[in-house]
DNA sequence: CTGAAAGCGCTTACAG
DNA sequence: CTGAAAGCGCTTACAG
């Protein structure tokens, strides 16, 4: 029950002003006798007033502040907060704020509460979206953007998780590694996807196609027992981690256990370095800033992706490229 | 350049029609022919009509969606993410978006762009506003609230940062520690202030007033250099970290030099765990969920902190407590 | 210093 | 099915 809001009308009626005047009061106008506006601003203050967002946009032209709308999921994963991170940098030499709209709220309305806030653009960082929910936010009404999803048909900016899988098995190769393992989640996306096909291209390449592979929750414990199962199976001799966080996991079983093989994870995130755990980076503040300025341009440049022909959507993706680092592991 | 929206009434124009059945149209009214339809849908595409959202507001008598102002700096502090994601969390079971604002963008400008925008509420998560931006603030027409910081007279939600200082320097105290070393950040907070003072009245107790300190940048290398002067100098023994981050370098130099002393950090970061830290906890994210808990009150009563009496605004204030987290160091 | 009036762009009864 | 009109709440010339 949002009660009513009071309007310049209410204190006009109050005072027996004209509503013109109580505007220029409340705007600290000179053209207003000094006690004439403390009364005002008395009454307004004792009426909560707060003018209409609405109305004094409509009347001065302005559609609104301009906002970046962003659509995530839950804050779950490390990996997020670089982006964020990135994207916020962008923005501040932009005059856009960020709207973040949480696809965890309420999955059904929240695309329409993001039409109905009518952003100037969208960043779209959320792996699990429905065709349809594509389907919709291709026709709306602004630009958007994927971030960190490969899209053929949309403006995007991805990390190559292909490359990425197969920096990751280059490297365990020439560890000596013949007999991999793939720790993933259970989450099936286009990113493990991707990571487990460049993966298993380059073993298969070397005519090794059996990898062992097992998907659980990101969580450090389940990691850590299922690293300690493959410890003692003693049937694999390399391990590749779907995230870093997964990898601690891995890092814990191999102390705990004393036995050794060599193992990668996928992110580095900060606590990496001080683990000395070998990995395969994701610059998540690079993603997030190239995904932004990406997002800016087509702001700018008023880039509707629904009518933009399949052509120039090329030079709308933007692919970056993980990088190993080695490290003890 | 930002080329002035076309309207209802270019479209109407345009095709000979009225504003009212563009309208219609547009919403996919039955009342509406078809070919009509198709007519204005293919105009409105053709001019990149965008409603104008103040307009349609306005005569649907709704101020906008609801959402929530959460002014930062840039995304600094591992610490802020967690607060973040308990933000989010806590507002997804309500119907309120978030808006982030940043403080780095144009610290000139910020507070007015929040007052343009008008969110419902804002809550403040910034260590060093100035004084004059403090008022402004407390004299915005929405509710409010701090987030980590202790005011006494507005609401706010914020961890005992003197207990934290308290904390630490007991666990010190009771590994033998009798020359105390703190190691602080530049950046001159309140949070800061209060842990020193709460870590000094400790060992004041007892009778130690002489506390070795050094106020560096957070950044592992600077930290990792300042403990190895300390270790090497030999005149302090054990360390108060300010935080985690710091910490970090604080193990990395023990590790080199071999020298090994008590040493406490504070935040409990996920990656104090592996590296078994001794800690002081703040629960980031329960401080987020509890801020937002205390901000959606504040605004579904309407709370205005200008007309708060003094005696009530105290039921507005959050007290979070720390814990320590005895690990190796 | 104050008021009466116009108009921002839209939606929605009210008439046809 | 379509149009003419009123009105949402505000700001801002234009008159006094």
């Amino acid at each position: 029950m949002e009660n009513r809001n009071s309007t310049l009308k209410a204190i006009a009626d109050r005072l027996g002003l004209n509503v013109a005047t109580v505007s220029r009061a409340l705007h600290g106008s000179p053209l207003v006798r000094p006690e004439t506006r403390d009364q005002v601003l008395n009454v307004a203050a004792e009426l909560r007033y707060r003018p209409n967002k609405s109305a004094r946009n409509l009347v001065q032209g302005r559609n609104g502040t301009r906002f970046i709308g962003v659509l995530i999921p839950d804050l779950i994963h490390q990996f997020f907060f670089g982006v964020l991170k990135g994207i916020v940098q962008e923005l501040k030499s932009e005059s856009y704020s960020l709207m973040v709209f949480n696809i965890a709220s309420d999955r059904a309305t929240v695309v329409n509460r993001i039409m109905d806030e009518a952003p100037d653009g969208l960043m779209v960082f959320f792996y699990g979206l429905e065709q349809e929910e594509r389907q919709h936010i291709r026709e709306c009404r602004f630009p958007f953007v994927y971030v960190d999803y490969m899209s053929p048909v949309d403006p995007c900016c991805y990390m190559d998780n292909f490359e990425g899988g197969r920096i990751a098995a280059t490297y365990l190769l020439e560890r000596g590694v013949r007999r991999p393992f793939f720790v993933g989640t259970t989450a099936d996306t286009q990113q493990q996807r991707s990571r487990l096909e460049g993966f298993s291209s380059v073993f298969a390449a070397e005519g090794i196609s059996d990898i062992g592979k097992k998907f659980i929750e990101i969580e450090e414990p389940a990691s850590c027992a299922l690293t300690t199962e493959i410890l003692e199976a003693d049937s694999y001799d390399g391990i590749f981690y779907f995230c870093d966080e997964l990898a601690y996991g891995g890092i814990k079983a191999i102390r705990q256990t004393g036995k050794c093989l060599p193992i990668v994870g996928y992110d580095d995130l900060p606590m990496s370095e001080i683990l000395r755990l070998s990995t395969v980076r994701q610059d998540s503040e690079q993603l997030g800033r190239s995904s932004a300025s990406l997002m800016i341009d087509l702001v700018r440049t008023g880039t509707w992706t629904q009518d933009m022909d399949p052509g120039s959507v090329g030079s709308k993706i933007i692919k970056l490229s993980p990088q190993l680092i080695v490290r003890d592991t």
